[in-house]
DNA sequence: CAGCTTCTCTGGAACGTTCCAAGCGTGCGT
DNA sequence: ACGCACGCTTGGAACGTTCCAGAGAAGCTG
């Protein structure tokens, strides 16, 4: 049951412990006689080096911390996966931990990773205050992700959803639309930039914007697109603030005996895998969501091993992805 | 930028290592005058006790290593919410690992998990053998999740697929149909028992089975329903291997320009989040994720707090949906 | 007031590594 | 033959906790 030390591996072989812990972490530099009568006591004891001793005694852990709000959210499944294979790819581990909608319990998940040492935490669409987050950025290097701050001590890898906002309506204008609605999610995370993006866009082509508050979520589209359908002026085209939100939206539309594209255009934002499923075939938005991931990384790298300390922010562009829900507006 | 650690602590508070240690652990056993001096300083300090420590002297994390193929597979991430829930609500934090499709990188994860001294493992939908995760598995425990076993020594609970397929089929059975196509998932994990339960129950009811090669992709789905179409014999029901595969029929069969249900009913399996989408609608066989999460780490902490040693193998029963791409047959 | 128990607190050992200074041969140049 | 550098190896200290035996003080009992 107890499994064999560095000490029990040492005495099989008939070196010291001090041979054994480098043999296991340069063999080049040890003797040949001495390398295979160490390999060969571990191999035999089923000797594991133990990864919480190295931690204490070396004070780091070699592990990113990944604190995110929802696994079920594809988007961040993907992000994590990027995540992991450029941390694993540079020597270190990921650490996931989830589930938390509830601010508390995002506190609490934090803490947990600062009492477990990780080396750098990666904050996927987390809630908190920035000068909550900063307080503890003192203790090891931050990147927030998904979320822009001009913050000092804070990196941040985000997407341009402003760029993203304009390419929506910049296609939907040059199909013709003019009568262009955003669905908008409040001050959910990213949301503004998307409204702010899309108001600008709307302007520049000499458009009245106009807005209808709903979420980023499915039920928050559907009631979103209820209110604009029942308002009288129906436009032809909707922007909505993600492909959940245009989800809900096209559900309303579809049960109003109202079709798609052929009354109304349909844009999300995301790319998630289900807006390509042939029945959905959503016009969205796409980030580079592994991407993401790997910048995150390097960030958090650069600062570990490199010793940067001042913060950087990095903007990805996101990308149009044409399908189904999007054609000129009839007559 | 180094940490405080229990030595700072106590010298601030004018007592010594030991008692802070225990004002941490169990402040109720520490005078009043002492407790709050402590904490005071712990406070001024900004003093955060060092997990990897503690770890290394109580030789346990209190971590539940979760180490899992994919996290994109939305089964997964909800399965994995339930063991996270659990783990935390008993006092453990759970450690997730994806992104293995290659073997070899499930290797290197699982041995990751053990450097890292979790103190149980849960493996859910790994291909590797069975022996070979036996030969870890007097290291710590470990539950094999989504998975069939009768293993000594690993743990497993898994749904009963066998009585989900009989599930499908007598639903479809008591709507009137006969010609009922399985599309089975050859060897993939839990695709046997979804097959022999399909035909166990035809047989019960005294129908033919039949069955077409496909996969537990969407592709897998779509190419197994143009070959029954193709085929001749059109059936009046079909019976997918999992939603994916069931996406993959209903895309084919809208192509073919057949109506769901009319023409064919569809059954799929899992109960995935877009099943539930209003364009897809979907009847299919639901297993309770979360709770597959939690009776893993019942499990797992049964090994761990209460000593037990005899493996055990718990299976949980699915639960029919019904949705809109079941009804009874044309005529 | 002696002897006990109870409460509170303490110092040292232990956990399994890495790191470092130093020891020991051996071979080489002079 | 001497000094020196080099390759290989070693023992002890350190990392930041928890655990344990036990020290004092205080309170209780008869």
């Amino acid at each position: 049951m107890k499994q064999p030390t560095i000490l029990d591996v040492a005495e099989r072989a008939g070196v010291s412990k001090s041979l054994v812990s480098l043999v296991m972490r340069e063999p080049e530099r040890v003797s040949d006689t001495s390398r295979e009568a160490v390999l060969q006591a571990a191999q035999e004891l089923g000797y594991r080096p133990n990864a919480v001793a190295r931690s204490l005694v070396q004070r780091r852990t070699r592990v990113i911390g990944v604190v995110l709000s929802d696994l079920h959210n594809p988007f961040f499944a993907d992000v994590a996966d990027g995540i992991e294979e450029a941390a694993v790819q540079r020597g270190y581990r990921a650490m996931l931990s989830s589930g938390f909608l509830a601010p508390k319990r995002e506190r609490i998940a934090i803490e947990t990773m600062l009492e477990l040492r990780v080396d750098g935490l990666i904050m996927l669409g987390s809630m908190m205050k920035v000068a909550k987050i900063e307080r503890m950025a003192d203790a090891l290097p931050i990147t927030l992700l998904g979320r822009h701050t001009r913050s000092k001590a804070l990196d941040s890898v985000g997407v341009d959803d402003s760029a993203g906002a304009r390419q929506a309506v910049d296609h939907l204008v040059s199909l013709g639309h003019e009568k262009i609605v955003h669905i908008h999610a409040g001050t959910a995370a990213g949301a503004p930039r998307r409204r702010s993006g899309y108001e600008k866009a709307m302007r520049r082509h000499d458009l009245q914007p106009r807005l209808v508050k709903g979420a980023f979520t499915e039920s928050g589209g559907a009631a979103a697109m209820r209110e604009i359908l029942d308002g009288g002026d129906i436009p032809t085209a909707v922007f909505a603030p993600n492909d959940f939100a245009a989800l809900g939206a096209m559900e309303t539309i579809d049960a109003a005996g109202l079709d798609i594209p052929a009354d109304i255009s349909l844009v999300g934002y995301d790319d998630l895998a289900l807006a390509a499923l042939p029945r959905i075939s959503l016009t969205t938005i796409g980030q580079p969501r592994a991407d993401l991931g790997r910048q995150a990384v390097r960030l958090v790298l650069e600062c570990l091993d490199a010793g940067r300390t001042t913060a950087r922010h990095i903007v990805i562009p996101p990308t149009l992805v044409v399908r189904s829900t999007t054609a000129p507006p009839r007559s």
